[in-house]
DNA sequence: CATACTATCTTTACACTGTCAAGATATAGA
DNA sequence: TCTATATCTTGACAGTGTAAAGATAGTATG
């Protein structure tokens, strides 16, 4: 087969015009038809090539999730310990998705409620359960005697949030639930 | 306005069934107009409650989440100090969505990938980027020394994770990136 | 070279979706 | 009783995913 057949390589063009709409109009802008057209191409097009939307879609996810690697590949080379290396993916992982934040939503969801994460109480209002666990939070630093600053006090909730949600999603999608030690959720 | 007019509470009527239809169907599997035929009801009417589809969706996450909070809320109330509580909801949270699942991936989205979180080797090629954490995770243990259980190796993995996750939300969703500081992440 | 074969793409069609506009209907208030 | 307003129905439209049938162009086989 080809490289210049009717199209040239359409599958990957299908890919990488999908991954652009994402980036510039959100997901909820992406459809077959419209990937298509950007490829100059019929609507029914694709289906040589892909059984579903899901398998492009998935295609879509398999492309991004290469550049990941490969970014938390490059961050660990450099590291010495493991602990460093760990600490380096961290950095790289986050800094992958502040630069592409629809690669974000696009392989892990929503995501919209962790904006309420911050510790000032002006969205307080916006999530319920979360405001609770932020005064109840607020509570075990005053019980503790601890004055940390700001930034820290942040950084402390978030840890919470992020293991227990981490563990939630772990606990409904596996069903692992009973083999988790839940002492080790705690503070420090 | 009367409650029984021509249907009797329509828009309580609308955020249960679409809720009843999320549990049994799924959500890719809801539709405004299926919402409107379960109520037994044309399939424009429910544009005289919602202004949209996302009002709808909107205000079912607010039905959800205010099961959500009373069950936290139910959780903490017997706990003496505040670190109880933190755990208490800790694990009232995933109680409420192990029961149901749906409602997870309802609030926060798809989430499937944290299925690939346990330790054993046989999801090894599932997930790229999460394999690479294994494995450095897998050699700091070798470093450190420790000869942890599974069980609590796959809690380890699990704390780093979902905070780097859940911190790379927050800075996606708020570009407050700058403000955390990294060298908290450290394990224990 | 001629033929058959297969992958690729187009055209057409269908059911389903969200949304809007116009009209019907029933309740509430004057 | 009359009017106004909220509620619901009907009908329409553009857009969606997908399947079927046909056209086209490359590849392989004789």
């Amino acid at each position: 087969m080809s490289d210049t057949y009717h199209h040239g390589n359409l599958r990957q063009a299908l890919i990488e015009a999908g991954i652009r709409i994402i980036n510039e109009q959100g997901e909820e802008q992406l459809s077959l038809r419209k990937v298509a057209a950007t490829c100059e191409v019929s609507h029914a097009a694709p289906y040589a090539h892909f059984k579903d939307k899901e398998e492009l879609l998935a295609a879509m996810q398999n492309s991004v999730n290469e550049q990941f690697t490969a970014q938390l590949q490059r961050a660990i080379a450099s590291a010495a310990s493991a602990e460093q290396k760990i600490l380096a993916m961290g950095r790289a992982y986050i800094s992958f998705f502040c630069h592409k934040p629809d690669y974000f939503t696009f392989l892990f969801g929503k995501q919209k409620l962790v904006a309420h994460l911050t510790m000032d109480e002006e969205h307080e209002e916006d999530y319920p359960p979360f405001k609770l666990l932020k005064a109840v939070f607020r509570q075990y630093l005053a019980e503790s005697g601890a004055a940390l600053p700001p930034a820290e006090q942040e950084v402390g909730l978030i840890k919470i949030w992020s293991s227990v949600h981490g563990m939630a999603a772990l606990a409904c999608m596996t069903g692992v639930e009973t083999t988790i030690d839940w002492e080790q959720i705690k503070l420090q």
